[in-house]
DNA sequence: GAATAGGTTTCCTTGACAGGTATATTCCCT
DNA sequence: AGGGAATATACCTGTCAAGGAAACCTATTC
């Protein structure tokens, strides 16, 4: 424990973050969205070099957003739902938490109104 | 343009995603889900030094991540609402591609078993 | 079974960024 | 005005991760 909170939840949620944070490897799950796709049409699509491209791809799976099917020769890169879902209820969490304090100032104010 | 995807939309990103890759910052942001603190509270409930403390709450902020309040002396932060809100809806969009997919399939499906 | 195509790993260099210490700034109090 | 509390900034240093080039794997084809 670094701190006051679950050591677990915080490195998942850093290792996905960190991830992400690499412009190259943003594109990539972004040109992913559109399909599968090989390492090689990877590369050629965002222009970068090949092993570059392994490289980022490796972090992402490892992150758990990428899962790779390999096909003879070819590695077959697809997005992987696990990680996104993740991350969407972590980010949704906060909404919740928000949400949460509005009804209590609902009720707060309405009490007032009452005249309690 | 660095790839085929429009900057602004993954540079925003980008930022979000730096900011909260560092450990000590998501400690910050999930300490800040319990209310608003000053510099002081953070740093020591974080075991961090202060000015450690004041520079990843600069970059937080800059992220939009967080809203600061100038209080005399001291400076309160809170969480704020808007980056969370595009990351969730960012991470929510993934899950849309995928649902739409399985839609696709099940039409693919039926319209077999229905021997078109 | 060489040559080749598609990917991965290694090594090196360099730039970015986090932490520490010291210094500045702003506000409060007396 | 002077002193202290709360925070921000500057500067320096060390670490780590990204990119490039080369070497290495593994499956395919002739």
């Amino acid at each position: 424990m670094t701190g006051i909170f679950p050591d677990g939840y915080i490195l998942g949620m850093k290792t996905i973050f960190q991830a992400l944070a690499e412009p190259n490897r943003l594109q990539i799950v972004e040109l992913l969205r559109t399909g599968p796709l090989g390492v090689g049409e990877i590369a050629e699509r965002l222009s970068m070099s090949q092993p570059q491209t392994s490289k980022h791809l490796k972090v992402l799976s490892e992150a758990g957003l990428l899962q790779m099917e390999a096909a003879a020769n070819r590695r077959i890169y697809r997005l992987s739902a696990g990680s996104f879902q993740e991350l969407e209820a972590w980010a949704s969490s906060f909404r919740r938490d928000w949400e949460q304090r509005m009804d209590r100032l609902d009720d707060y104010l309405s009490r007032l109104q009452d005249g309690k």
